[in-house]
DNA sequence: GACATCCGCGTACGATCGTGCGATTCTGTC
DNA sequence: GACAGAATCGCACGATCGTACGCGGATGTC
């Protein structure tokens, strides 16, 4: 890899870790320059612009999210093992406070009053998040673990839901038993979609 | 009501819709003189730094959302009623973008990774919706209209990721079937609770 | 009408913002 | 080791940030 691309990374990991504290708004290049200990131009040519280092951190929480919890979720056997895992997997990486996953909650209620880049492409981000989610309930179905009936995007919008719900008790509250309410309320929902 | 006090009042309210839109961080003095058209230094008198500022908007989001759907759910009779106008009137202010009563969520969603005032303050916001909500589900024991052993904190966990996923739905997707998607979670929710 | 209190303004401060440009240093190729 | 290109720096810019202070005008009281 070279150079100049190593240093693009490195900044746009720092960038996710910051975002992931302060907003993706909050991002500031004399405040990332400061943290990888470099000259705010010399940070700054890499992007060009504020917008392009903004859009670049969201891209690289949207691949550490895919990695982490998309990727594996999908490899898993179809079914109720799928969607189980893809639950797990989404709720440690809120728990852990992985960077990169959680930014996309973040970003989303920042931006949704913004019009831009941005929201644009975390409307994207989220719509194809929705989409996987419905993908994998409908899977279910062909394994016979899901009711045929079952409505596949409204069990993504309570999953979701859930989600949203756990990250704000836990990140905000700090409830320590956020974890087993998640579980509990994901628990029902699977029932409800069960054959 | 005194001049000063009058013309403060007015500069919260434009915080709120403000904050609404960019973030109570993306809240500027300049920015909200502007609006206001008055000196930035005339502005700032009323609070005499920002963080006072943003706790004041904060505070009046506060007493909107109290307000607009706390109180009125209060004051209707216990049970299944007292449970739906809550859950409607949550609704009807994330769809009709009411300030207030959605700068809640943003704000949540934005400080809980900042020590600070701001945070504890909205960390008790939220403690004391939740314990409200809670209140509100076991109300609904002594009538007959919950079931005794029904959870009222996994009861507000849940309502409150529906409201959650609903708010994303709309705002960052408009998506026009949010609404409905949200009634249905809230009806399975009150089924599953019920007597 | 004198006087005290309040309110908002003008101006200024140091810091930081995003961005541009020319100079310098580093890196890899022949 | 000379050279080309990439990577980074130093410096500067205009704008805006949050904050401070003192002054003028409005307001209300005696």
């Amino acid at each position: 890899m070279a150079k100049g691309t190593q240093t693009r990374e490195a900044i746009v990991d720092t960038a996710v870790e910051v975002a992931f504290r302060v907003g993706l708004g909050g991002l500031t290049i004399g405040e990332l320059a400061r943290q990888r200990q470099m000259s705010k131009s010399g940070l700054f040519a890499h992007f060009r612009s504020k917008e392009a280092l903004q859009l670049a951190a969201l891209a690289r929480a949207r691949e550490t999210f895919v990695d982490l919890v998309i990727r594996p979720a999908l490899s898993a056997p179809r079914g109720e093992p799928r969607i189980r895992e893809l639950f797990e997997r989404w709720l440690a990486c809120g728990r852990d406070g992985v960077a990169g996953g959680c930014l996309f909650v973040k970003a989303a209620t920042e931006f949704d009053g913004q019009p831009g880049a941005l929201r644009e492409q975390l409307a994207q981000d989220h719509q194809d998040l929705f989409d996987t989610i419905t993908q994998v309930c409908r899977s279910g179905v062909s394994v016979g673990h899901v009711r045929p009936d079952a409505d596949a995007e409204q069990f993504a919008h309570d999953l979701y839901g859930v989600l949203l719900g756990f990250y704000l008790t836990h990140r905000l509250l700090a409830d320590p038993a956020a974890e087993d309410r998640a579980r509990f309320s994901f628990e029902a929902l699977l029932a409800a979609a069960r054959t």
